[in-house]
DNA sequence: AAGTGGTCTAGACCACACC
DNA sequence: GTGTGGTCTAGACCACTTA
């Protein structure tokens, strides 16, 4: 942890739990600077965490507010909730998620998964397909292609534990971000039998390939849920 | 334009002509220290604005990267093209584009309203109605609020040529950033008129809420376009 | 006029990758 | 070990809001 999101940790716990009011002012940088001990510049990287997850704005001459919490964005901020990202559930909803896997293969990638997770053909991935269930209703399914060359040990019981962790922590890699496409479908064979919805029912798809800090793309997803079920939150904040 | 934004342009520009290729090395900070002529920090800030946008990644003890096209984000950097963030269009495609204002009202808000736009039910808003056509096919349909005490001279002459050129120009207010919630619906009357499009066709919904930089939603819209014919694209990348 | 946040500097030290 | 990017400092100047 740096000092700065280590301040922009704290900060962000005393707004969440109402120490900081929404629309009233935070205290001023120089403030923070002898709070924290810390140069300004310090300061102003952690605010603009909080910035661009919409949690404050800040406004020349006038101050650094902290924004109506409709607005805010849903933080995913530590490694192991990311799994959890796609699913776009309130942090609450955690303990009433199950999940279970239905097929966990090898093969070699079709012509979209190469072009996706930018390898050749000979190259092999494993498929995996798994359901989430919300309170026992199914909720979401997914199909995830991961390249075997980069994450070499990936068991059954990793999979049901959290491959982001397995990949953080056995692996030593870190993630650098993700590149999703959202569109809405008519709903499929599968859709019928995972998701048990009625024929034409409308489907959010989401595919996502997300990639590690080199750059290299660790995984490509596609996961598909029911009519409104599933609503997908996307915050964007100028933080400069 | 401060100095970071205008090198972090010019290196943008040379990534998208190809002067910088993808997968290839670009110059090291220090180098871009002496052919700008700033500190490093300063370079440090533009090379953080192009990894937000997925177009560069770069690794401690290693090197910054152009990442491969595949993964580029959208840019959607001047206010003028920020109308058309809403209907994920590629920019070659702009010219092809047409709309359609089918209404133009002043209306007391509804409760939905009210609640995204943060207002009473005494504030009035502009209620307006468009359809955007590619090709002079049907593309999205947008319904929109916009609280008249925040843009109190909206006409339609404005409307045709830019609302958010008229509020950076003319109202001299910012975009601090948006909203969105983006879901999957069975296709409505409105849905059927506008885009006719068949029964049960499923329907891709954005719900969209825009906030000037001082933290005011100066915009509530919602978008349905069909079928698979708009994909949002959402890119996030860690730049920190 | 006073106070705010945004930018920028010139340097320092550190973590990490690669040879 | 060498070179890379990431963090951090202590100060400066500027743009802006508010009174």
């Amino acid at each position: 942890m740096t000092k700065y999101e280590d301040i922009a940790y704290t900060i962000r716990d005393r707004i969440r739990t109402g120490i900081y009011e929404p629309n009233t002012l935070l205290p001023n940088q120089s403030e923070f600077v002898e709070e924290f001990e810390v140069s300004r510049m310090t300061i102003k990287k952690a605010l603009n965490l909080l910035i661009s997850e919409g949690l404050i704005n800040s406004l020349r001459g006038s101050g650094t507010r902290v924004m109506s919490p409709s607005l805010w964005g849903r933080n995913v901020t530590t490694l192991d909730k990311m799994e959890f990202d796609k699913l776009q559930l309130p942090e609450d909803q955690y303990e009433n998620l199950s999940f279970e896997l239905l097929k966990f293969e090898v093969q070699f990638p079709q012509a979209t998964t190469q072009k996706q997770l930018l390898i050749a053909k000979e190259q092999p991935v494993y498929y995996l397909k798994r359901r989430y269930s919300l309170n026992d209703q199914p909720y979401v399914y997914e199909e995830l292609y991961i390249p075997v060359f980069l994450v070499p040990e990936l068991t059954e019981s990793t999979i049901e534990h959290s491959i982001y962790q397995h990949i953080a922590n056995t692996l030593k890699l870190s993630i650098g971000g993700t590149n999703k496409n959202i569109y809405a479908d008519f709903a499929n064979e599968d859709d019928h039998l995972y998701l048990t919805c009625a024929e034409n029912q409308p489907i959010l798809v989401t595919e996502q390939v997300t990639y590690l800090k080199d750059g290299k793309p660790v995984e490509y997803s596609i996961c598909r849920s029911a009519g409104k079920q599933r609503c997908i939150t996307s915050v964007s904040a100028k933080s400069a």
